[in-house]
DNA sequence: GCTAATATCTGTAGTAACTACAGATGCAAG
DNA sequence: CTTGCATCTGTAGTTACTACAGATATTAGC
């Protein structure tokens, strides 16, 4: 009970209600992330609420920046890992970072070629002909 | 069983295996199709295995080639009955198109913004500085 | 201090579009 | 007629969450 009080005088312990709000990230989705071990378990009130401290915060942060940049969520396990280990390996993060970017890069690719079959699909749609639409048509024959 | 004999010989009916090697959709992926009600049920042999005629095959060929433009399968559930309806409303069609280009234009340029991001830290990483990596720092300090 | 309202808790089930089994049959070839 | 491959059903797993239900915790007002 000291104890506690001594810890909200020094770091100002946050409830999962502000830590959301705070973070962007969903409540439900924090504790998803401590179920799944991507984020340790934060402290809890006698009560038995989550109370969070600025190092829970401030990975929770990291997280939903790595999300933002499309990493999966092993991906950002490692990064973490990185991250907190003293060696700050930076080879390391690259590669992830790389290998990540590889993969947009060919989704981009991917999409590209998609949305050119779709414009011209839809281009040569006339709406006014009654018989056979070329979207359509496109989908039942084989190329 | 005469029946099922005049089949044979008229439509050649296809086992689940054939089928899957014809049209590139796994045999699991078949089932599952059926199981949600986006393609009929074929015949079944005696013994219970599933037979497959010319109308089954072209649903799943029609399926594949929207999968491979991206369509979800409840657009393409949309765009099977418009196939089948005798109207083959072609504004419909285009509709769905339309909307799906959209969503793939608009990822696009999403990984687009990513693939810049990645791109610039990435490239600030100097893996024989040994103290500060560029994407962890990026990642763990708020913009 | 007490009550009402709000916040949080746990645990489970649902989402999309499959894939991967296990254990039981079907079927075709030798 | 047996051996072996193909199929069958049904269930659980995948990714990254979200959405409950029903039970407590906490806070604000009186």
């Amino acid at each position: 009970m000291q104890v506690l009080l001594k810890f909200t005088m020094t770091s100002s312990l946050k409830t999962i209600g502000r830590v959301s709000k705070q973070t962007g990230v969903n409540i439900e989705t924090i504790r998803y992330y401590e179920k799944i071990g991507l984020v340790d378990a934060p402290l809890r009130s006698e009560g038995g609420n989550r109370l969070f401290d600025g190092e829970n915060i401030r990975r929770l942060n990291f997280i939903k920046r790595s999300r933002e940049l499309g990493f999966s969520l092993e991906e950002i396990r490692a990064l973490l890992q990185l991250s907190s280990s003293n060696s700050k390996d930076c080879r390391a993060a690259q590669k992830i970072a790389n290998a990540h970017l590889e993969i947009v890069r060919s989704k981009i690719s991917d999409l590209q070629q998609l949305a050119e079959v779709l414009d011209n699909l839809s281009a040569k749609c006339d709406p006014s002909a009654p018989d056979e639409c070329p979207i359509l048509h496109s989908l039942n024959e084989h190329n």
